[in-house]
Formats: C-alpha cells, structure tokens, sequence
DNA sequence: ATAGAATCCGACCAATCGGTTTGAAAATAG
DNA sequence: CTATTTTCAAACCGATTGGTCGGATTCTAT
C-alpha cells in the first residue's frame, strides 16, 4: 500500500469522525486540518473538494457498519434469530461505536434531506438495502415455516429502522444507554409473538 | 402590538423554517437577511446573536407543536384515546407541517448533541417533558383500570418517540408519508394490546 | 402636529471560509 | 544510488462569515 493511499484512508478516518460530530456544513477545513495534521494542500492532494471529501467520507463510515452487520448475521439461520442480529448491531453500536457521534446514516438524513440532494439520495440506498436485508430475512422466514404467515414486513422494516434509530437519537441526547436498550428489548418481545 | 415586536415574530418564524430546513450551523445570516427581507441591523436589532436568535427559534418552534399538543389531547380522557391522539400529532405533522423541515426537536437534537450543550439541554427538557406527558397518561390509565397493571411505562414512552421520530425522519427522507403511517399504525395497533 | 422613542438600513470590520498553486521534500522504481 | 514520481507544506486568493455602529427613517404617544 502507497504512502499516499495510507494518508488517504487515514484523513477519510478522521474527517468521518468530525463530520459526524459535527455535522458536514459546520465542520470547516481548518477543523479537518488540525484532525488530520496535514496542510490544506495534503488534503486537496487527495479530494478534489469539501463535498468530494465529504461523500466519500459518508460511504467509508457506512462501509464499517456494513462490515457490522455481516459479522452479526453471519452464522444465524433462523429469520428470528436473524431479526434479533439486527437490533444488536444498533445496540452495539451504543457501546462500541464504528464512527464517534452517532449513526452516520441518520445524521446525514437529517443534515441532507433538505438541503443536499446528493448525499441525500446515498442515504436513501443505505436505508433501501438496510429494508432489503429485512425483508429478505422475513420472506424466508415465512417460507419456511419458522414465522407466521400474516407477519407485515414493509411496516415491521420501517418500524425496525424508526424504532432503533430513534432510539440512537434519544440515548446519544441523554448520554444514556437505557433508551436503546429499551429499544431493542421491546422488538426483540415483538418479534417473539411473530413466531410461527 | 408595536411594530418592533410583530417583525420580531416574523422574524423568528422565517428563521425557525430556515433553520429547520438547512440547520442552524448551515443557514448564514445573509440568508436570514433575505429570507426576513430585512438587512443585518434589523435583525441583530432585536437578537444580540445569531445563537440567541437560534434559541428563540427552536423554543418558537417548539411551542407551535405543544399547541398541537394540546388540541389533539383535549377532550379526550381515556389513556388509549390519549395515547392514539400523540401518534396523531406525528401523523398530522407530516401532512401540515407546524414548521418546514421535519420535527424542529430531533433535528436540533442531531445537530446538537455533541457540539452545542446549550441547545442540547433544551432539546432535553422538551424530550423530558413529552416522556413526563406520556407517563402520566399511563399510570393514570392503569389506576383508573383502563390498561393492564404490566404495562411498562418507561418503555412504552421511549419507544413511542424513537419510532415516531424516526419514521418521520424516513417519511422526510423518501418524501413518503407511507412510513410515519406505518409506524403509527404499529403504535395503534400495539396500544390496543394493552387494554385491560 | 410634533417631539421623542423605536426601528431599521447599509457601510464597515477583522476573521475565516473553501480552494489554488508552486516548489521543495520524501517515497518509490530502475 | 540515481532518476522520477508522489506527496505535502505554505503562501496566497477572492468571497463570505458573524458582528458593530452611526445616522436616517418610521412609529407612536401626546
């Protein structure tokens, strides 16, 4: 690996991080600069602009919690099993974060959806394919005799989604990791009475 | 009223959308300028900040939806019809908006929860008091015999906002009503579970 | 009608914004 | 070890940022 491919990861590690803290529009390169250590030139080297920067830096931290959830499912068969692996991703991500400052997806949701179409329509894939897995999960499940036959799955995908995102929301607000708990113990309890 | 103190209002209503459209970091004074139609005098004559007049912004926004509050809990007494009638004030929120934008509470909470502990702690009280709202519909509920005695309090509030919250995050995202009426007929549906 | 207060404009400020460029230093290939 | 890329620091750019202030204008109470 280059040294220049080296640097590259590391600032796209760094500005991730501030980004979404921050936010993208109130992280300024002066601010990325003294994160990364390098001179606006070492920066412009490797991205051709802030929004270039910030793009990328997006798809980086999505790619990490990509990684998350294929080692949470990986192993579990069971499409309730499967469903559970999902609520611990988030859970997890309370403790052991992937990124500093929440979950990135949601953030940029918030910070794009008005304003940058853009990153607005990256988020948008992130959340499809994340509804895609779920109802992936809850069609086999079914088939195969393991979940009952009437259970919803476009309304339990966004309930999935809205309830622990939400949730992130409220326990990185309070600095307190008892609203994503009570998150995830309610759909786990709820995915439960779904048994077949 | 003085005319002092009608442009005031007008001015913390364009600023309450554009904030809540664009974010508070992200929406420069020049566009406040052009959005209130006033020059950059006018308007630090009535706010000694562009924080301060974020502050005011966000508690201008956020009494507008307490309003709503109110009206769609009048009249009703029993804890499930009180309860329905919070889910409602999501679902009319994505139809007529109080403020452009998405919920003003979750959008300040996203932008402020790592970088402006001012504007934290009220994003805080507003959470908290919603949370206080809920619980005693609840406990009251279950005293007057109206729910079961098991329900749990803590968790039912938490969840109700994250996934109410969140699916108006999804809804805003998509430009899809369809998952804030998902969510809340999850909500309704799971509420009715828990009459006595 | 008019004096006095309230309101607002617009020029001005230093600081910082994102971005460009050049040349030197460091890494890599031969 | 040399030649040649690759990589980066630093000075520099015009534009814009949030904020100040003195005076002109507009209200409003008398």
């Amino acid at each position: 690996m280059r040294k220049g491919e080296r640097t590259r990861t590391m600032v796209l590690e760094k500005a991730a991080n501030l980004f979404n803290t921050k936010g993208y529009a109130a992280s300024s390169l002066s601010e990325i600069m003294t994160a990364t250590g390098l001179e606006k030139g070492g920066i412009y080297n490797h991205f051709k602009s802030k929004e270039a920067l910030g793009l990328e830096a997006f798809d980086f931290a999505v790619e990490k919690i990509m990684r998350r959830y294929e080692a949470s499912l990986a192993g579990k068969t069971h499409a309730l099993e499967r469903m559970k692996a999902v609520t611990e991703v988030f859970r997890e991500m309370m403790v052991n974060p992937v990124v500093r400052g929440g979950c990135p997806v949601m953030n940029a949701s918030i910070e794009a959806d008005d304003a940058n179409p853009t990153l607005r329509d990256r988020v948008r894939r992130v959340f499809t394919q994340w509804r895609t897995i779920m109802l992936g999960i809850l069609e086999k499940g079914v088939a195969r005799g393991e979940l009952r036959r009437d259970v919803n799955g476009e309304q339990l995908a966004t309930v999935m989604i809205a309830t622990l995102e939400g949730a992130v929301m409220l326990s990185r607000l309070y600095r307190d990791p008892a609203h994503i708990e009570r998150a995830v113990d309610f759909l786990v309890a709820h995915l439960e009475t779904l048994r077949a």
